[in-house]
DNA sequence: TTGAAAGCGCTACCAG
DNA sequence: CTGGTAGCGCTTTCAA
């Protein structure tokens, strides 16, 4: 381990003031070209970098944002985080990621961490934290993506639209000539759930079909679950002949169920998935699905906090709603 | 955006000098239980959280690590981190994850930025980077994951046993009785192609079988070149009974190969694939495949740092190779 | 049991 | 075009 040089180093082998080669570095004055190159050379020959630290606790910027998710298992996550680097790091920003199994304590250590760190702006998908405890963080912009309600105390918002998402499943389902839609959804109130029904209601009521409530199954968002809730549907004396998915796990499930009746996908059954997780296209038949733009929703909580990090007047919080897209493979 | 607070406004609102209210937060030495409890009130009220850059602008330490890995999409890296922060948390460190896409500038760029950021350790799984690039680092411990040679020079070095683990698969293969195992690996010398190949051939070769060698097929890592490449070997006079894959895309398509020549996975044809992606155990049949112990090897690459971060005398460094472990599942 | 003050490495103000 | 120096918020020695 190497001592690491400093800037009084670099000043007196190059026969300068720190002055002039903090201004070489940051190019915030003119510098006679000589001087420059003398300095240059000594910087490179010595291999010195500037402590961010010290620049950071003199600036009082840190030229870094924090990203706070859930789960980076969760391949969602990464894709915002590359949207989120894609406008950033032509900024000059960095971003840091943590990763909080989706739990407050966790999720509250971290947020902690990161405005002590000094970090210049946040973006979070909070699961677990309360309104005030993101309330205690407000010495630093904040953008939370995906969950919740909007609230102008908070920041901005940043979502997908879930509901639009679902409802643009069952327009194609529909449109490709399915009588009757059927819908398993995860269980009330849970993540993107209720939006996600209603997004299916919304497209059958503005295709003018009725809700038949005994189409409609609440389960959870597990491979289990939905063959389990598929076998239900298709054991019915009027089985139906599509169904939309609210994630890709019971949409697998579904394919499961509908093999083991021997029926053919997308002939006999249509099924739609949600998420486009890697194994939506390595399943066979391949799943027709709804993508969140991850790296759009990255693109956009980025474009949202940069104008919090520099300007005096940022605006007043807003949300932000991206559309998803379909995904088509063999499915439906 | 409120003003944070800092030490001298807790001190003078507390009556007591910023010294005392340092020591309180440290506990390095003793304080009246009376001033304890009254400063930790002012902080409390005050929200007061200690500036971490001062911090280590001071003390010489950030209690930060820094992971650098190309992909954060793939899950392994995440399990990576859990392993790393399982035990780095309890030490009372944070870990930042840097993801780079495996290009050698973008991995110069965040190695930089973390050792100007002051991390106190690195964890690297470098791709584009060579020897004279990781020795201009030096200033901060550092640890190896995955790839490359060991060199003592670069510091520890953390890898799966890829030969062991392809080697176990194999020997699955035979003790479940099939007669030709044949191997579809990725391109020559392209990451861990080498080591998984010489896994297959050191498998057979100890159980006294000779290996044929147009049993054994290098070609892409991908579902497609493992469809074709199957269709190849499953063409011939003399098919193989069970295949071996370099990873768990091949085996997808090794099993489609075996499903569109009608072929019953595992009686008529086992496979086995490497890395126990999510997908693996979605597809029909669940794939047998061998798996990283990814957070396995994340809590050695702390375990390793750990005493570097700390110690006068760390030791020399080390080589830590972990071993695999089998998922069985229907396909073998 | 407590305080004063130096100084970590840097930027930016003030001066020349 | 260049330097001196205060000070960002903290820890830690020295002194009481």
């Amino acid at each position: 381990m190497v001592r690491p040089v400093n800037m009084t180093e670099v000043a007196s082998r190059a026969g300068v003031s720190v002055t002039t080669v903090s201004h070489v570095l940051s190019g915030r004055r003119p510098v006679a070209e000589a001087t420059r190159a003398t300095v240059l050379a000594v910087i490179e020959q010595l291999g010195y970098r500037p402590n961010t630290l010290a620049q950071g606790l003199r600036t009082r910027r840190t030229m870094t944002v924090g990203l706070v998710v859930p789960d980076l298992t969760n391949p969602f996550y990464p894709a915002v985080l590359q949207g989120m680097a894609d406008v950033l790091l032509p900024a000059g920003y960095h971003t840091v990621v943590c990763n909080t199994g989706g739990s407050r304590d966790e999720e509250l250590s971290f947020l902690t961490d990161l405005t002590t760190r000094q970090v210049d702006g946040i973006v979070i998908a909070a699961f677990g934290l309360n309104r005030k405890d993101l309330l205690a963080h407000r010495e630093v912009p904040l953008v939370r993506l995906g969950g919740g309600r909007f609230d102008a105390d908070l920041g901005d918002l940043v979502r997908s639209d879930d509901e639009g998402g679902i409802a643009q499943a069952v327009r194609h389902l529909i449109e490709r000539g399915h009588r009757r839609v059927a819908y398993i959804g995860g269980a009330a109130h849970a993540g993107p759930s209720d939006q996600r029904e209603a997004g299916y209601r919304r497209a059958l009521a503005e295709d003018g079909r009725p809700v038949e409530d005994d189409l409609v199954v609440q389960t959870a968002y597990t491979r289990d679950a939905g063959r389990a809730a598929a076998e239900r549907l298709l054991g019915r004396d009027d089985p139906p002949d599509a169904i939309a998915c609210a994630n890709d796990l019971i949409a697998i499930g579904v394919l499961d169920a509908a093999r083991a009746r021997g029926l053919t996908v997308p002939d006999d059954l249509a099924v739609t998935g949600y998420d486009d997780i890697e194994a939506a296209s390595l399943v066979t038949p391949g799943l027709t699905t709804v993508v969140n733009p991850a790296a759009e929703i990255g693109r956009a909580c980025a474009e949202s906090l940069l104008p919090r990090l520099t300007a005096d007047e940022p605006g007043p919080p807003r949300e932000i709603v991206i559309a998803t897209t379909l995904t088509r493979r063999e499915s439906a």
